[in-house]
DNA sequence: TTATATATTTAACAGTGTTAATATAATGAA
DNA sequence: TTCATTATATTAACACTGTTAAATATATAA
């Protein structure tokens, strides 16, 4: 019967929320099992009858940041039109929800999850993300001949991995000091790359 | 007398070396300060006798680590001829250290260091580092006319940006999935960025 | 040699993730 | 309802982590 089911998905789900609050407010840093279980209302034990070990918990919070970072992209860039300044609304929403949530940064880049082979699509979900996201627009610049379909496969990874690069500087190094300055770098680079103005 | 601090800085010299040949091996996950006063021949607890704490320790790494990456890409790219040409070659041996020693680039960019104020010199260090390897070059190729200044300045980002998103995904979440693809990658994106070949 | 200063180590504390044993709550049958 | 069984939750413990205070060993000076 379904019952057990769904009063087991939902403790899951205390959990999972408990951990995505610490998440999105203090950070990975001050997150720990029984920060987690105190959170949720439990003893830090029964975390363990519910997920394997922190790990597995942590990567189910990944999914849904996932799904919330689509949707405030997608509400954030619905009025632009297509074309590269459509890529580059895409490339902003996505810096600006990193920026909002520094620790889902940390959680989808920085984390060590090499030993998680299991998880492995949830990985390949996190770096083909914004590629995702962007994807329908670059089909539409390829299609009206804004830009040449090879040029384009390059163009999409110099975005991302520039915008990673730019991500980790300023959370992890604090460079460039104020987030104007940071924001002004951002739509420099973007212009350079996507030869827009 | 100058006996004592000769005695004291070869003593941080074994506790430093100690830390460097686990950073280079294993990284920094499997860096504590047991591990690393037995590998010293010390007890964990002299370790601060001469750190104020662990990362005091690992910070007189980075600036060895740093120096030595220097040297590294000096005497890869000595035969390379000014211009464009040389500063690809300069990003790529910049590369090849940190995919030789993956665990220093966790540490230059990926561990948090943002609580120690008085460190700041050396994080700087760090994010200037690939500027400085090339910005002889740079001004070569500015003073030659193959390059604006003004484009020369944000293409001088670009590249750093981009590499160093590249390496955060191939080191920590495996993508490409080959070296061979990887550094491929980082010929085409290099290509792109300085508009060569 | 003895007394003092210095250097090093051991013991302890407050954390961490995780597991095994125990206690509690819910469920079934008599 | 009462008892036995099962499922769930909690406490205790282990092996780690960085760090500090007290205890010990070593070197120096009188």
């Amino acid at each position: 019967m379904g019952n057990k089911e769904i009063q087991e998905q939902r403790i899951k789900s205390y959990f999972i929320e408990a951990t995505k609050e610490i998440l999105k407010g203090e950070g990975l840093k001050s997150l720990s099992v029984r920060n987690i279980a105190e959170r949720a209302g439990y003893s830090y034990a029964t975390l363990y009858n519910y997920f394997k070990d922190v790990k597995d918990l942590i990567f189910e919070c990944v999914v849904d940041f996932h799904e919330e970072c689509e949707e405030f992209v997608k509400t954030e860039t619905k009025k632009s039109q297509s074309g590269p300044g459509k890529i580059k609304a895409i490339a902003k929403a996505y810096v600006k929800y990193f920026i909002q949530y520094p620790g889902i940064f940390e959680l989808f880049f920085l984390e060590k999850t090499t030993e998680l082979a299991n998880k492995q699509p949830t990985i390949k979900l996190i770096y083909s993300f914004l590629d995702k996201l962007s994807e329908d627009e670059w089909e539409y610049c390829i299609k009206t001949k804004i830009v040449s379909a090879a040029d384009a496969s390059i163009m999409k990874d110099t975005v991302h991995y520039a915008i990673i690069g730019m991500l980790l500087f300023y959370i992890n190094r604090r460079e460039p000091g104020t987030y104007k300055e940071f924001f002004e770098k951002i739509e420099t680079q973007l212009n350079y790359i996507l030869k827009v103005k």
